[in-house]
DNA sequence: TTATTATTGTGTTATTTTTACACGATTGCT
DNA sequence: AGCAATCGTGTAAAAATAACACAATAATAA
């Protein structure tokens, strides 16, 4: 199977020549409107929560969409993102991560728009809605049944990400207050990876990581014996971090 | 730290209103020039390389890029993609990934301008160069020290990408002939990997997994004892892939 | 104050997975 | 015939994971 026959179908330039002017090869590119979209993940009543606005477009009325807009002119699209981010929840340092880039045809209604999907999460206490943010909602992930544009393909996409990422970099402190039980923390694995874990063998797992910083301090809003809080170490784990994790699939 | 004090910025609709037209919504949008750049890999000498085209681009001069183009009217990225591939290796039937989204300002000298990048893993034997092809070089991933506009960035990208990836899920076939030994195999796991493995426990590892046949043949071209020669067995992969492999990072 | 309820905190054993390690068999080449 | 190179194989030690139960603590209700 060799490729004799291959033909280059778009010779771009003259054999030999070099092209002079950057610019105008620019210039005769097709152009595109590019959208963010940020999947912005929360963690309450041990349920996964995504932050939806209800659109405002005629044609998905009462549908729900991820929090997004244009990328402005020579805007880096990280920095589109984390402005969306930004304006929307009053937050800042927040967790936010590129995911992919979504561009089938007739995914947006008026014409062809590309979107850059990104992921945050952050916690959820800490962004009270404004009063006058009524069309802003948390929804329950896995409640979640249909949204505008391809925004639920979006959605299914960026939470099974998230599953894999969670279980292989420490995003998910993120989601928690900074001091936390591990009684929180196996609740929010298990809310996102969808499984149930044992207690005990979960607590080794993590004390053996070593990356726990017990603050000495305990819970104290909770109905029963109270649990230990601790704090990640971020810095610990930055200089720790695993390098090798074998073939496995 | 509550947002009492947060503002949006861009209130983008009069409250209670909702957009009729969502082709001037999108005609209000900036529009950006797109390109994907498909970082193709292949597997010769165990060593890792990658398909390089020289750049015709007079300020780039001398220097070496990945292979791109601009994304067509209207059509998906994934196809442009795999329109690239195609015309530029003369196969089709190649295993292709979209990896991540280049945005940064500045990143092309003629202007502003997103990239698409894309993993491609093919058989390098399959590819025999065109003879027209002199300007496509396969270069060895590891000696690569410079590269036009920021595809050295997206090259260490995609590398460490795959790198990760391969350890996960059944890549790496695509880089090797339909039937193959396991010493190649191992090869091509110790050159992306960047590691030494134990060989009786690398053939150990594979044949627990049970997705390799034995085809029964034997390499024949090799100034040695031949080894026996296996397929991968996809369908099978697609049955019984891993669900859960633990929290560890 | 006492009993009840819910959850915390803790350790051991069996099982599985991973690692480390060496030698006789086979083929091509000279 | 002998050399060089690689193939193919098994076992034992070490590490990681999985399964499993009970006493201690705090809040609440009687």
């Amino acid at each position: 199977m060799s490729n004799e026959n291959a033909v280059l179908t778009t010779p771009r330039t003259k054999p030999g020549g070099l092209i002079k002017s950057a610019e105008k090869l620019v210039a005769s590119y097709p152009r595109v409107p590019i959208t963010v979209d940020c999947v912005i993940f929360g963690f309450d009543e041990n349920e996964l929560k995504v932050l939806l606005i209800r659109s405002d477009l005629e044609i998905f009325k009462g549908q729900w969409s991820l929090l997004g807009d244009f990328a402005a002119d020579n805007e880096e699209l990280d920095d589109a993102a984390y402005r969306v981010l930004c304006e929307r929840t009053g937050m800042t340092d927040v967790y936010l991560e590129q995911v992919r880039t979504f561009s089938k045809p007739g995914r947006h209604p008026g014409g062809r728009v590309l979107t850059v999907a990104y992921c945050s999460l952050l916690n959820i206490e800490q962004h009270k809605l404004g009063k006058m943010d009524n069309e802003l909602h948390w929804h329950t992930v896995k409640n979640i049944k249909e949204m505008a544009f391809d925004h639920k393909e979006i959605m299914d996409f960026s939470y099974n990400w998230l599953q894999k990422r969670i279980m292989e970099h420490p995003l998910g402190f993120n989601l928690l207050p900074e001091k936390f039980s591990l009684r929180e923390l196996q609740n929010l694995y298990e809310a996102i990876l969808d499984v149930k874990l044992d207690r005990r063998n979960f607590r080794k797992k993590f004390f053996s990581m070593d990356f726990l910083i017990d603050t000495g301090e305990y819970e104290d809003d909770v109905p029963h014996r109270p649990g230990r809080l601790y704090q990640f170490n971020f810095e610990k784990y930055e200089q720790n971090k695993r390098r090798w994790t074998g073939i496995d699939f």
